[in-house]
DNA sequence: AACTGAGCCAACCGCCGAGAC
DNA sequence: AGTCTCGGCGGTTGGCTCAGT
């Protein structure tokens, strides 16, 4: 037995307020004050839903609202806030002085995810699209080529992949003429339940403690500064919270240090079918003695629950840190070179085609 | 001028947890 | 312990605006 709704809908008006009720609104909270809005339909003479009602005030007609545009400055710290706990909205607002939950989401669906997908990393994972899909690659049981051919990453309907992610270029939105976020991120990846990695966000209070640490500074130093980042040393202390099944329950991450994302891009397959000769050299290079092993690891995930890498599950999948946590267990030229059969099978059957239907496939054809 | 599609944003929906009874 | 109510939350939808054709 569900429970039942707050109001008969059939009986109240929706859709957008007009400034009247607006007006009804402020007067009946200027004398009553917020609480028990169940009642204020009734007592400010409105025929509206009382949780309608909630959301106006919250949402628009509270007086500490910013009602002007973001600035890169909210956008920056939006899209840090976002990389480091995913899309707990009002968590998010809380940081923002003035904004809403509903505000910075809106924000995001309309314009940060669009910026990011054009600088040609994926706003769910805030990783390049080449990592993102050599991560599918080492999704466990997605071994071969074809089984990898499969398992579309758009059947995620919140996954934005591009068919073919453009060169970096400059954000317009920022201030500063690099791009804000060009440091892959190796602590998570966020399909709908990873974001808990970060587990110590609970509490708005918790939130700003952490929020001061180093966690985001790396990406706010980038914004000013080149990309050597002087984040090497940084360590993201994680501790899941007990909600949720994220192995191990302590583990501490080294942030990039020396990563550079434009050269990571420029590595992308899809981008530069050149990759491939250069893949075993630039990881060789990144992967160097000199370097953090896990400066370019991302966690592989397993799921326990029996969806797919696709399924949005909710905190119900479990990740599992045991082969990327001290130990690496997947090189990344076994990542990349899983990405390169891909991409490869995908030329094979694009030549087949062009042999086959040379009319159809023009030239210009190109994924 | 009319139409169309994209972009944007306000509002709604439904689930959930907390707390009162 | 069970039920009910309220408010919070994230996801989704409806409708307005505007640029392009």
């Amino acid at each position: 037995m569900g429970r039942p709704p707050c109001c008969d809908k059939s009986n109240v008006k929706r859709g957008l307020w007009t400034p009247e009720e607006d007006a009804k609104i402020l007067a009946y909270v200027s004398t009553n004050g917020i609480g028990n809005w169940t009642m204020v339909p009734k007592k400010a003479g409105l025929n509206r839903c009382g949780k309608s009602c909630r959301l106006r005030w919250t949402n628009y007609l509270r007086p500490d609202l910013k009602h002007d545009g973001f600035t890169p400055q909210e956008e920056e710290l939006i899209i840090s806030l976002h990389q480091a706990i995913g899309s707990r909205w009002s968590l998010i607002a809380k940081q923002l002085p003035g904004r809403t939950d509903n505000d910075v989401k809106n924000h995001w669906n309309t314009k940060l995810r669009k910026k990011l997908s054009k600088l040609g990393i994926d706003p769910l994972t805030h990783k390049p699209f080449s990592l993102v899909l050599s991560d599918y690659g080492n999704i466990s049981g997605l071994q071969n080529t074809e089984t990898q051919i499969n398992v579309s990453p758009n059947k995620n309907k919140n996954c934005t992949f591009m068919p073919k992610p453009e060169p970096p270029s400059i954000p317009t939105g920022f201030t500063n003429t690099e791009a804000p976020i060009r440091r892959p991120v190796v602590e998570q990846v966020q399909t709908g339940f990873s974001n808990e990695i970060i587990a110590s966000w609970d509490s708005p209070s918790q939130f700003q403690l952490i929020s001061q640490e180093p966690i985001f500074q790396p990406l706010f130093n980038e914004t000013t500064s080149s990309c050597s980042s002087t984040a090497s040393s940084n360590l993201i202390q994680l501790s899941s919270p007990p909600a949720y099944s994220c192995q191990p329950s302590q583990a501490q991450i080294p942030l990039s240090s020396s990563f550079n994302w434009g050269e990571f891009i420029l590595s992308d397959p899809l981008t530069y079918p050149s990759f491939q000769q250069q893949q075993d050299i630039h990881f060789q290079r990144v992967l160097s003695p000199s370097e953090p092993p896990t400066s370019l690891q991302t966690p592989s995930l397993s799921f326990t629950n029996g969806n797919g890498p696709n399924g949005h599950v909710g905190g119900l999948g479990t990740l599992d840190f045991g082969s990327t946590l001290g130990v690496q267990t997947k090189t990344r030229s076994e990542a990349t070179s899983s990405v390169s059969s891909f991409v490869e099978a995908i030329l094979e059957q694009d030549s087949e085609m062009r042999a086959e239907f040379p009319d159809i496939l023009d030239e210009s054809f190109d994924y």
